[in-house]
DNA sequence: TGCTAGTTCGCACGAGTTGCAGTTACGCAG
DNA sequence: CTGCGTAACTGCAACTCGTGCGAACTAGCA
């Protein structure tokens, strides 16, 4: 997503307003690399802004999706991430820790696909799942404390 | 998934019973190429047994997932689908009509992912995002109706 | 036939998210 | 700077999807 600043301009030109709520939210996107929940963001916006509510969390958050500056990721386990990298991207989640990393594929157009069967293609999500190097590493590790 | 009877020897060697109305599941999923939600299923099995229960649904829905015989999936857009096809494939969902068809993606491997980054890849799930040939057909027919 | 562990059912609960209504305050015009 | 209109904020209730629990039931076996 844009930067907090770009972002006044973009929300004052569809006649929205900039609320201080909103611009602590677009701080507390901007390069964010976790893929927050609407909790999480919740959680820390509280810390800086008590009172703040998690509907007005929600709300901005829909908003920001809706304007393309903010990608909804909707996965098994949980609840829906926000994702501020809206650069043509994908996704890889530890079955473990849940956790989610921004990949990015090379040539996705060379894809074969059969059973269009008429369907036109427009996006493409990719999600792989496996295990993050830091819990295969602790999952290799226990399996050496207790072999078979 | 296996047909019926199988699955009815294969639930019996994991020392799970064989009720009716987990019979009356298998049925209705066999073949099943409609990805239902467990309250469509709910729908179905109500009308040919009248008071099965909306939690036994759930229930046989998951033990299945977890034996493998059925693939649940979640995608952005109400609950979670159920997929007796198991056979390595993935998923085009139709952006207006929500439907979900199954295509199947050749030389996975070949795919050139850049930011693993220590990340162990196991399965790969790909949803193409589109519309589906019934609805690309209306949207056309549309617009030539009111051009611009 | 009788036993027993696995099942079913119904309800209530829980997480995540949204609708609603009253109050607040941003942004613009005067 | 002031006043106004509308969008936004907040808090709560409601809603959706799914699960936990306990009592009653029953498939499968001796």
């Amino acid at each position: 997503m844009q930067a907090p600043a770009e972002l006044t301009t973009a929300f004052r030109q569809r006649g929205l307003k900039l609320t201080p709520q909103r611009q602590l939210l677009f701080r507390l996107l901007h390069d964010n690399m976790t893929h927050p929940t609407a909790e999480a963001l919740f959680a820390t916006a509280s810390e800086l802004m008590p009172g703040i509510s998690l509907r007005t969390v929600y709300q901005t958050l829909n908003d920001l999706a809706a304007m393309g500056e903010l990608q909804a990721v909707r996965l098994s386990g949980g609840s829906t991430r926000f994702d501020p990298n809206v650069i043509d991207h994908h996704h890889a989640q530890c079955d473990r820790c849940g956790e989610l990393h921004d990949v990015y594929v090379d040539h996705l157009d060379d894809l074969q696909v059969r059973g269009f069967d008429g369907f036109v293609p427009q996006r493409t999500d990719i999600v792989f799942g496996g295990m993050c190097g830091a819990c295969h590493a602790s999952a290799e590790a226990n399996q050496s404390h207790r072999p078979t």
